[in-house]
DNA sequence: AATAAAGCCAACCGCAATCGA
DNA sequence: CTCGATTGCGGTTGGCTTTAT
């Protein structure tokens, strides 16, 4: 019963992928925009499977994913926003925009885990392990009668909110731009506040690169796109030799400089490549469409860009946020609308928080109560 | 310098939910 | 309604890098 792991099929690669493999694939989707990932892996040759192909524009290829080292900021919200959800990475990823749940989860896994653990050992944090593992157990303890399960649960209300609270006033820079994200999900009317840059990485990240590429060879090649993936593949054969070379030797694995905390990436077009690598091979126009500033990231270029994205029929993906959870697409082909909402619809229950953290309201307990 | 251990993260696997014929 | 296909999600792993001995 059911089918075979894509994996256990003939001529379906595994492991990291290839610049090359990279290029096919961000190419065409340039050209047919994500979804329908069955038919990726036959139209681009890729000796892949539909879910490799899918994985890796979700979680890496994608334009907008920010990577790197997490701040303090995305450190607390992930910490709470756990402690409220629990494992729901995908759903903690939609309230740290361009994150990618698998970068929450591996971060979770191999940092915050131990620092709150060994936080706990100290007696410091106040995240206990229910806390952790997420809201408070005791409140669904099935001896309780139904008032004391009501008082629990906004306990554990007040709590999640307090740490919520918490964790978005730590850093006004970045509750401006989480609120105005908010507030514009919230109130669509509301201008949003400038978009904030953060100076906290030159990282570039290989989405960043590639988008430049693409925008760059289709200037060159506008309609086609196996013509347009022909420049391509001859571009790559050119610098090919480089690729092999001390250039890309960081393609794969971590990086070859400083820890991995400090917000570099393994990917070509990284903060490596960013000054002579891959990046830099194809003479990339650093100044399409965002300021020409140095340390322009596709975060920069997502809040640049407000416009329509589909520009002559070719697929623009700018800000687009395909893996971000949102209850109004009901299927995974592009959502024009949700190119300009980088927050998913709330829940009543995060808009009640929100409102809460974003506007300073009184208690709406009311609210709350109405929700049950 | 060599080796082992630990850290890290991209990618894989499997299950569940959803879609559509 | 059923069933196969597709997609989303979370857990896990393999392999590379870094650090310690």
């Amino acid at each position: 019963m059911g089918r075979p792991p894509c994996s256990e099929k003939k001529e379906v690669k595994k492991g990291p992928w290839t610049p090359e493999e990279d290029i096919l694939l961000v190419s065409y989707i340039q050209e047919h925009g994500p979804g329908n990932w069955r038919a990726v892996p036959t139209n681009t040759g890729l000796l892949r499977c539909s879910k490799s192909c899918r994985l890796r524009w979700t979680n890496y290829l994608r334009p907008g994913i920010k990577r790197g080292s997490f701040n303090d900021q995305e450190e607390k919200m992930i910490i709470h926003l756990q402690a409220l959800l629990g494992n729901r990475w995908a759903a903690i990823a939609s309230y740290l925009p361009r994150r990618t749940d698998n970068d929450i989860k591996n971060y979770w896994n191999t940092h915050l885990k131990k620092k709150l653990s060994r936080s706990e050992g100290q007696g410091v944090g106040d995240d206990n392990e229910n806390d952790i593992n997420g809201v408070s157990s005791d409140s669904s303890s099935s001896g309780a009668s139904k008032g004391q399960w009501e008082r629990a649960l906004q306990t554990d209300i007040h709590m999640a909110k307090a740490a919520l609270c918490e964790a978005l006033s730590l850093d006004n820079s970045t509750i401006t731009t989480f609120a105005s994200q908010s507030a514009s999900t919230l109130a669509p009317n509301l201008k949003p506040a400038p978009p904030v840059r953060t100076s906290s990485s030159t990282y570039a990240s290989s989405a960043d690169n590639i988008a430049r590429l693409l925008q760059n060879w289709t200037k060159k090649t506008p309609n086609s796109w196996s013509s347009s993936t022909q420049t391509i593949s001859s571009e790559i054969a050119t610098c090919h030799d480089q690729y092999n070379s001390n250039s890309f030797n960081n393609y794969h694995g971590s990086t070859s400089t400083g820890s991995p905390s400090e917000g570099q990436t393994p990917e070509w077009g990284g903060a490596n490549t960013n000054h002579g690598g891959f990046g830099s091979l194809y003479n990339f126009n650093s100044s399409i469409n965002y300021s020409s500033s140095t340390d322009v990231s596709m975060d920069d270029a997502a809040n640049f860009t407000t416009e329509s994205k589909h520009d002559k029929g070719q697929f623009m993906f700018q800000d687009y946020d395909e893996t971000k959870p949102n209850v109004n697409n009901n299927n995974s082909h592009y959502n024009h609308q949700q190119v300009h909402e980088q927050m998913p619809p709330l829940t009543l229950l995060e808009k009640w928080l929100f409102d809460d953290v974003t506007i300073a309201a009184a208690p709406q307990d009311d609210l709350m109560m109405n929700m049950f």
